[in-house]
DNA sequence: AGCCGGAGTTAGGAAGCCCTAACATTAGGG
DNA sequence: CCCTAATGTTAGGGCTTCCTAACTCCGGCT
């Protein structure tokens, strides 16, 4: 009996507004909610089916039991995700609340819990006077102090993944080599070098090891090796 | 030309797949995301019409040039929310990336800037040997230890409001009373103690002073005194 | 080369969420 | 007390997202 995410956002609606108001008309909403009146019926006849909502035609909108606990639900969790954005992450109000509305939805109740922690942690640490706003602030202006290039905006940077999970035959170029020194080290040596292009060739029964084509010449790769290269798509 | 969020999760999990398997057909996106084939053909379709994907029947799928743009910005913000979750908030693997897949389609840029700020932040920390889990942990040991009672699951509170915000005629109880010493001391004398009951009985020509009746009694409040005091529904 | 099983597609339909236009009801002013 | 203006509702329609059932295409096997 999963609740789509508009059903929540009436929810919560209606109950912010039964406390600011005492009363909720269908008009109410939409004027909350930004759409129009006939929506906000529709929506209520779904929600009175579910039985989350008491509503007669004409009548005022209260929520039931059921839907009381729904929407006290949905709006602790925007009540959490809003303070984390505000006083956390430090973006302005509007923003805040409008990030949790579309956020709230979709938080589990771990990250829920994870993020009360951590709010409870740095309200204590600002009570014995570390800001981590101010913190940030000032890590970030060290920092393009000493690098003014870092903070340029980038274009989105594909995405990366192991050569052992490349596709056969598909050209890649290689980003970075992970792993010990030694292992890093012999991958150096056999070419795979971060820019150079490679595509897998062929694969042994098992999927390793693999035939791997660098620069023109054909390696043979075990999968360990092959997991410590990352590369990007062609 | 706004994308549903249901459209950007087909865009990622093309690019996804294509850096994966090379050649995606609908069948792959369908089991990818958990959904039967005509939903997605109906997608690409789509997805097609808005010039995000190039597709042919029985054909291959592949991602525009603004399709890939896309892709790669859903994908980014994906990225810094999973991270985010798993490497600060703690959660794990699995569930921070179903959070972020939901998340991803409403974090606005400040936000993510935000997020982004935060984990380089606490990644150096931890080069300097702070690692903000393990303080989080400790504090919350620490804190059970204090007050047991304190980590027991609650109950979703009822959301608060200023008396100044309240209804007319609706009940509420006072949950606190905040501001300065004088002024909570004034008000707490006229009988504005939590957990007592008020209804706003009348309001002045703008709003203000508003007549409450408390405990029997009608007092008359000014505007910065309804201010200061927090109610909850009846 | 033909046939057949599985992959991929169209057809058709349900549900959610939103709209405008037309209709019903309520309530306040004469 | 009635009537009209504002408020609220139904009717009907569009778009998206998903489904099942039925059909079409492809490729491998004999």
């Amino acid at each position: 009996m999963a609740l789509t995410s508009t059903a929540e956002d009436y929810l919560e609606q209606i109950y912010l507004l039964s406390l600011r108001i005492g009363t909720v008309k269908s008009s109410d909403i939409a004027r909350e909610l930004g759409i129009r009146t006939p929506s906000v019926v529709d929506a209520l006849k779904l929600l009175k089916r579910k039985g989350l909502v008491r509503y007669e035609r004409y009548g005022p909108v209260t929520l039931s039991e059921k839907g009381l606990a729904k929407a006290l639900d949905v709006y602790e969790r925007h009540k959490t995700l809003y303070r984390f954005l505000r006083f956390v992450v430090g973006v302005d109000d509007k923003i805040a609340s409008h990030d949790a509305c579309g956020m709230e939805h979709s938080a589990s109740p771990e990250t829920l819990a994870g993020l009360k922690d951590l709010l409870a942690y740095l309200s204590w640490k600002k009570d014995q006077g570390v800001d981590i706003q101010e913190e940030i602030r000032s890590f970030r202006a060290r920092r393009k102090a000493e690098d003014p290039e870092r903070d340029t905006m980038v274009e989105n940077e594909p995405a990366t993944l192991p050569l052992s999970e490349a596709a056969d035959g598909v050209a890649y170029e290689i980003v970075s080599v992970v792993g010990d020194q030694t292992v890093r080290r012999r991958l150096f040596d056999m070419g795979m070098i971060p820019g150079a292009k490679v595509s897998i060739r062929s694969r042994g029964p098992m999927g390793f090891p693999m035939e791997v084509l660098v620069h023109e010449y054909v390696l043979t790769l075990r999968k360990d090796e092959a997991e410590s290269v990352l590369v990007k798509g062609a």
